[in-house]
DNA sequence: ATGCCAGACAATGTCTGA
C-alpha cells in the first residue's frame, strides 16, 4: 500500500518538530509540503534524512515553496515550475516520480483580495496547471496532483458560504476552474469518500476558527483514472491542527493499492 | 469597516498570507 500525503506547513522551520512528528507517527510514503518559506539552503534535509526521507524542493526567500518527500528513496525530479509565465518567479509546482506515481506537488496563489492582480494571476496560474495535467493525462501514467489548491471546490466543503462568499477561494471563476480540471478526468478523492462534505483541510489562526470549527477544504488530491481506480482511502489527519505551534492547514492523506 | 493570528526578514515594523 502506498500512501500520498499532502501538507501545507506555513514554514518549515518554524514547524519541523511538528512536521517530524507527523511524518513518524504517520509514515506516509509521499509527503508533498506547502509554504516551506525557507530559499534553498535554508531546508532542513539533515532532520528529514535522520528519520529515513529523502526529499527534493523548490524555496524561496520568504514565503511560498514546495518540497517532495518520500520515505527511504530520492523522489526523481521531472520539472519545477509550470511553463507559460517565464517572468513568474513564485515557488509553487514541482513534480516528480516515486513509488511508480507521478506525484505534482502545488501550491495555488490565494488570490486576494479581488478583483486585482493577484486574483488574476491566480486563475491564470490555475489555467497553467490545467495545461500540464492535460499533458500528463496525455502520458497515462499514474498520477496524483496534489497540495493546497486554495479553492473551496463546493458549498458543502466551507463552514459557512456567506461569510466567504467575497473570498478568492470560492468565487465563481475559481471554482469553474477547479471543475474544469476534474472535467478533464481527474478525481477528487477526498470528495469521493465524503461526498455529503463537511471536511476541513483549513482554519485560520484568527478570531477563534478552530475553537468553533469554522473551517474549509482547500487542500485536495486529484488522481488520475491509472490510480483512482486503485484508491482504497482518502482522510484528514484533523488532530493535528489541535497541536501546540500548529500549521493553520491538517494533512491529508489518500491510500493506494500497489 | 477593520483586525483578529502567524512566519520570515531583519525590524522593533513590513510584507505576505487565508
Amino acid at each position: 500500500m502506498i500512501k500520498v500525503a499532502t501538507f501545507n506547513i506555513n514554514g518549515v522551520k518554524a514547524r519541523l518538530p511538528r512536521l517530524l512528528e507527523w511524518l513518524q507517527e504517520t509514515r506516509p510514503s509521499v509527503a508533498c509540503l506547502q509554504e516551506i518559506k525557507s530559499q534553498d539552503e535554508g531546508f532542513p534535509i539533515q532532520d528529514i534524512e535522520a528519520i529515513g526521507y529523502k526529499a527534493i524542493w523548490h524555496g524561496q526567500k520568504g514565503f511560498n515553496g514546495v518540497a517532495i518527500l518520500a520515505d527511504g528513496v530520492e523522489p526523481v525530479e521531472v520539472r519545477r515550475g509550470l511553463e507559460g509565465e517565464p517572468e513568474d518567479e513564485h515557488s509553487r509546482y514541482i513534480e516528480a516520480d516515486v513509488f511508480g506515481l507521478r506525484i505534482a506537488c502545488i501550491y495555488l496563489p490565494n488570490g486576494n483580495p479581488l478583483p486585482g492582480p493577484k486574483f488574476d494571476y491566480k486563475l491564470r496560474w490555475m489555467e497553467r496547471l490545467r495545461k500540464r495535467m492535460r499533458e500528463i493525462s496525455a502520458e497515462e501514467v499514474p498520477a496524483i496532483v496534489t497540495g493546497d489548491f486554495n479553492v473551496i471546490p463546493e458549498d458543502k466543503d466551507v463552514w459557512s458560504p456567506s461569510a466567504m462568499a467575497a473570498d478568492a477561494l470560492m468565487q465563481p471563476e475559481s471554482r469553474d476552474a477547479y471543475a474544469r480540471l476534474l472535467g478533464d478526468g481527474w478525481t477528487d478523492a477526498l470528495d469521493l469518500h465524503n461526498p455529503r462534505g463537511g471536511v476541513w483541510t483549513f482554519w485560520d489562526y484568527q478570531a477563534g476558527a478552530w475553537q468553533r470549527d469554522h473551517g474549509f477544504r482547500i487542500d485536495h488530491a486529484l488522481l488520475s483514472p491509472e490510480v483512482a481506480d486503485r484508491l482504497v482511502a482518502a482522510g484528514v489527519d484533523k488532530e493535528y491542527r489541535g497541536r501546540e505551534k500548529s500549521s493553520d492547514h491538517t494533512p491529508v492523506w489518500v491510500q493506494i493499492r500497489d
